[in-house]
DNA sequence: CTGAAAGCGCTAACAG
DNA sequence: CTGTTAGCGCTTTCAG
């Protein structure tokens, strides 16, 4: 015989019933010690291995979950990643990659992937949902679905994320304490929600200490390395330029300070610049970059725990889950120049 | 009725029969034009969408395939990733993530799902074959597997890659142009093979040059940014430290930079440092590095591209598909000072 | 403790 | 062009 063995070839080579076979490799009780033995022995000889779609189609489950992001390619996602699928792999689910490129079109097809059986969950990691009001009436009521790092607002899935507010606020804080007056913000991508909510942290920042935003300094970038040199050079262009930016990405930020050191500015001797996430190279770069560290290890291991928690029936918290983001004071910020 | 429709309701909504309603819905010619939009009408009223395990069981495939990695945590392999993911997307097929940590039993796993009909096919980038020779043996005699990055000698796969030999060779060739003596070289974990190319490639400029290895100028490293860092230290606790540096990849580079610059040695003033795979962020790093540019993208695709012909049955060349690499000279690399 | 039998939802012969 | 039927390989009642 010389094709895949199935539960029936072992069952006829031992003279057992298929059932049998079954019971005994998935370990059940109701089978004698002895025939178990005898089963996984011929599983074994034979390199039995369970056929995915028939056991998928009978138990209506597929072992897999979904990983759907705005953009595969970029290393930010590379640690939630990373922990998502070991906790999944712990639990016996394979992860799945999906890859929005930001077309709504796309998340669609992501959540259909849902609906017919591809993958038993999902994490989302895109800042919304399809706007095609059907995808979300599709939905199973409690569809097992945890959103991480964005927010979905009134979605009512599962949030893990940070305090994006609070987080911006420290950091333009930590300028403000070492003396920054004229400080400025690249942002990500505004509307977005977490682009807007590191906005919101900058600008309470500045109105906490009393310090006006001057026109011209709040820059909307597209987190991507290009689009912060670009937002730091119109900066620059200002009739009073910053002494201080607080970046809403690391990637932004090298771009900003590539800039900055290609126009003859030393940072942080002329200007401070301060990121966010902490990439794994931020640490590095020259100067080693101060960032605010997003525990992304605990943000995938969460999100996919709670995942696994919503597949196994449980319930999750309906409040967001908040995890604690760490000011990372490195190289690139110093008291402003005293002229 | 609440719970997922299946042809069958589409069938007797329409009051036909279940083989013509899968038909229309492939798009079958053997059904009249008029019954196929009538069909395709009612589908997409119940938003019904065709239960993938069944249809997998149904067909024997499963439209998914694997992309194994040494650690997916690793930046390196995230263009790769990404036009994987959009060459198989492309064709219909998702892609799953698989992850062995340089477990061999952890690889044997991957290569058990794809026998389970996990997936139909798997883009390798490993290094090795899992030794347990079962693993091997079980697999049918053109299975469905390409070989990216790496070598697997003797295997049999399809292999997309580059020339790592003469890639090194050039990149240290391009030091000596510059009119450097004393170079040596981090490598990656020897026995690898690809490691070992590389190696190679440095041992050859080296010996068509006419220079002398000096002992202690090779040194052993892991392909990541620590280990980089210690070789460099290693190597510059010597009596005669190198005047240029032929780093295995760019993390290491990064590592040995930042310990250069820790014991206040200017890159590329005092050494120069060439990496290998030119990283994302390796061109806004500061000095900019000078390294390797593998066609990461171009590998992803043609693998994923040869992945396809062979699971529509097509032939793919046996002989290795070579990607060409290109020397990417930037601030790191400089002649030797004049002393 | 074990076996017989049904059925998950789909597609592909085979008839008509 | 359409319907009937069988069956992919597995798990799970239901009987014994």
């Amino acid at each position: 015989m010389n094709r895949r063995p199935k539960i029936k070839d072992i069952a006829e080579a031992l003279g057992v019933s298929s059932a049998t076979v079954s019971r005994a490799l998935s370990g059940s009780d109701l089978v004698t010690e002895e025939t178990r033995a005898r089963v996984r022995e011929a599983a074994d000889a034979l390199h039995y291995r369970p056929n995915a779609s028939a056991r998928s189609l009978r138990t209506a489950r597929s072992m897999a979950v979904l990983m759907v992001v705005r953009d595969v390619g970029n290393p930010f996602y590379l640690d939630i990643l990373k922990s998502v699928e070991a906790t999944a792999r712990a639990a016996g689910y394979s992860v799945l990659m999906g890859n929005t490129e930001n077309d709504p079109e796309r998340e669609i097809e992501y959540f259909d992937m849902l609906r017919d059986g591809h993958a038993d969950g999902m994490i989302l990691m895109t800042g919304k949902l399809p706007a095609q009001e059907g995808a979300r009436n599709r939905l199973p009521p409690n569809a097992p679905i945890v959103v991480a790092l964005e927010t979905i607002e009134g979605s009512g899935f599962p949030h893990v994320q940070i305090d994006n507010v609070a987080a911006s606020c420290e950091a333009v804080e930590h300028l403000i304490g070492l003396g920054h007056r004229r400080i400025a913000h690249i942002s990500g991508p505004v509307p977005e929600v977490m682009s807007l909510r590191r906005q919101e942290g900058y600008r309470r920042a500045m109105r906490n200490a009393g310090l006006a935003i001057a026109e011209g300094y709040e820059q909307r970038g597209d987190y991507l390395l290009h689009g912060g040199a670009a937002a730091c050079k119109a900066l620059f262009e200002l009739a009073e330029p910053p002494t201080a930016i607080f970046v809403a990405n690391d990637e932004m930020a090298f771009g900003a300070v590539h800039h900055l050191r290609e126009i003859g500015r030393d940072v942080p001797g002329d200007v401070s610049v301060v990121g966010f996430d902490d990439l794994y190279l931020s640490e590095a770069f020259y100067p080693p970059l101060t960032t605010v560290r997003q525990p992304r290890t605990d943000i995938g291991r969460k999100a996919m725990g709670m995942l696994l928690e919503m597949l196994s029936g449980a319930a999750v918290p309906r409040e967001p889950v908040v995890l604690p983001a760490t000011l990372r004071v490195r190289g690139t910020t110093a008291p402003p120049k005293t002229e």
